[in-house]
DNA sequence: ATAAACCTTGGAGTACACCCCAAGGTCAAG
DNA sequence: CTTGACCTTGGGGTGTACTCCAAGGTTTAT
């Protein structure tokens, strides 16, 4: 599949395909005659995790780490992968609990907000916001 | 208090507030005479809240719309605040449930890791993660 | 055979979220 | 009353992650 296409199937811009080669995130698997960029289902694999990845708020690097989880297999021990998987996890538990805080906080606000049509001047929605950090600590 | 003593305290730079003050997220609740910025309590914990927002991936403008459930209580009704409180919810959930999708994908990476000293070319972990969209979907 | 729709590289520009001065004013201690 | 540690504004620079040309080559449809 050439980058056109490609791109159009996974809703990014071809720019952004040729900046993550660049950047050592997704390599196309081949190359036409010519150097058009030839893309594989496994690429499309790779390129949707990154996109998941990016979603939830990786950074590029971090992203790049991740995937060398699996390109770095010969230089690496499995205590190695192991470890850099386990830290990785955490790091994303950790991120977890905090969101799930905001939304127990936003949760509360919510519920405690009577939803009728006046200014929310007086809405106790409002005074809880102003103890948000009681809320979330 | 000075912005010096307040930045230490929340372990921010100086020019981060001033920053944050010239984007509408934090301004501090009095001036000395001469133009001094002085920060009170309350600054303290919308700072504080900012930087947890922050943390879990919010962008500031994002962070700005949270902050203006409190700040819009005149301009919006009780119904308007409660919408945009769910609105802001309901995304954060979908963060979470994404994360939880890549914290499984990485325990199961882990679990399925022998973790030994040999070369990984051939650990488990790795060819699960070659399937990890069949994981993490 | 030629126009439209693709593709290439390279480089410049943009938005976000800072960070780092410079030049000058303020304040507290000795 | 001066030294050093603060503060002010303004403006320039940085890293990340794109985004948008420009100039040219290729492919496909009519």
């Amino acid at each position: 599949m050439k980058i056109g296409e490609f791109a159009r199937q996974l809703g990014v811009s071809t720019d952004t395909l040729r900046y993550y080669e660049k950047h050592g995130l997704l390599t196309p698997s081949s190359r036409s005659d010519v150097g058009y960029r030839f893309y594989s289902e496994n690429d499309y694999k790779q390129m949707a995790f990154i996109l998941r990845a990016k979603n939830v708020g990786f950074s590029l690097a971090e992203i790049k780490e991740l995937l060398q989880i699996k390109f770095h297999k010969d230089q690496h021990s499995c205590h190695e992968v192991k470890e850099m998987t386990i830290q990785k996890r955490d790091l994303v538990a950790q991120r977890i609990a905090e969101l799930t805080r905001f939304y127990d906080s936003l949760s509360l606000l919510a519920d405690k907000c009577c939803g009728g049509e006046e200014p929310a001047e007086n809405c106790s929605i409002l005074t809880t916001l102003e103890d948000i950090d009681g809320l979330t600590q």
